[in-house]
DNA sequence: GTCTATAAGATGATAGAC
DNA sequence: GTCTATCATCTTATAGAC
């Protein structure tokens, strides 16, 4: 539906060194398409009229269809874990010890660090960002390949989520925060993908693209998660 | 991989009446192939190898790949929600405030009355209900038709816990509970799609094929999950 | 860098023999 | 009911002109 930006045929002399502009156009085109459809669901030609570019393009910018992929894909991880790594580390930070009249680090105060960013980024960064988060959600329930990609991607920061948790509650097990990183995780991804379902089961009571909605309950809702679960495992213990 | 169930060849006279058996064999070939590569990621040539059959019949049997899709969808939903309303209603009667000497219910009741009968049948009914797990929870983050699809078929089951939850808590807001359910299901359907994810992150802490461990935590998280944000709800007005 | 043209193969679906 | 054969179309990807 959406043609290209500027020009609206590809007659005659390009317009000068598109070439990066014209990769980004393509990444965005890319994007928007594999977050609705799914990788298999989106053909390079959708693609190519999608970024209004020509077929060929593609391939020449890109190679095979799935490094078209994997390059929509990678493009945003690096920006999300920095955002998310930077975010904890100022937190941790914040919370020093060492640090005169600074408070103690709460189990939710590390749950907000880890997701606030990719909320805000989700607010803020423009309709690429709603796309790249779909994607991401629909990556992380994908059993084929899905798993192994977040893995190669994501797992870092999850790692420093859970080591800082265990530094908040040093008696919790390790597969207790697993665990709990998971149900997390689902709750997260589901709310960033903005599918629009809850929109029509709350019947207009809820919208899916009111992140403001989620912040005010998410961080809340996992922290208490976590620390009902953290409390009967050493209950049980 | 996996071959026809019994005969190899699909030579010489079929052993009668297989009619109704072929139907779900093909039902299962195609389910298990869905659920790992999503709609778009199989052909129905790979359905009709996987199943022994040929090509020529799955379209005999249920016209165009989509209503296959459909089909496969369609078959285990009706036994998921008659388990899931009657798991719920039993709990209601069973605190029934009119029966001397029943308890009252509870937020973690009413949560484990919604979520055990999924962990239930996926623990007892073979690899089948695994892949049909793992296909939902696909669906319910495809943005494109997988909204539609789960409200189609799961909506009346969601709105019966909301109710309930509503008769636990009856100074809950609708939206708060709306919310709390799609963190809720966000986290279920990742626990009961099994993608293995968890098993690489905790490096062998934990194994996502573990539903006794989901078990053991997952209505404990969300019940507290859902108390905290009703709680700051409350505290808010 | 960008387009035209096309190769080489896969895909959903059907008609008709048995 | 089941299989053979095939159509018409669409797919990814490339070679080569401009």
């Amino acid at each position: 539906m959406t043609a290209a930006k500027t020009r609206v045929s590809g007659r005659g002399r390009p317009s000068k060194a598109k070439g990066l502009d014209l990769k980004e156009t393509i990444l965005d085109a890319a994007e928007g398409l594999f977050a609705r459809h799914g990788f298999h669901g989106v053909t390079t030609r959708q693609v190519a009229a999608e970024a209004g570019v020509d077929t060929a393009l593609i391939h020449y910018y890109f190679g095979a269809k799935r490094e078209l992929f994997d390059a929509v894909f990678l493009r945003r991880a690096e920006i999300l874990n920095q955002a998310r790594e930077a975010s904890m580390n100022a937190y941790v930070k914040a919370h020093d010890p060492e640090t005169p009249g600074a408070g103690a680090m709460t189990v939710e105060g590390v749950i907000e660090a880890f997701i606030a960013p990719l909320l805000r980024i989700s607010q803020d960064g423009g309709p690429g960002w709603k796309s790249y988060f779909a994607l991401v959600a629909q990556v992380n329930n994908t059993p084929a390949w899905g798993g192994e990609t977040m893995a190669r991607f994501f797992d870092p920061v999850v790692h420093q989520l859970v080591e800082t948790l265990k530094i908040v509650r040093p008696q919790a097990e390790y597969r207790d925060l697993y665990w709990c990183y998971q149900f997390l995780t689902g709750s997260m991804m589901l709310s960033l993908s903005e599918t629009g379902r809850i929109d029509s089961l709350s019947e207009g009571e809820c919208h899916s693209s009111d992140l403001e909605a989620v912040r005010a309950r998410l961080f809340s809702y996992c922290a208490a998660g976590f620390e009902a679960v953290i409390a009967k495992a050493s209950s049980a213990a």
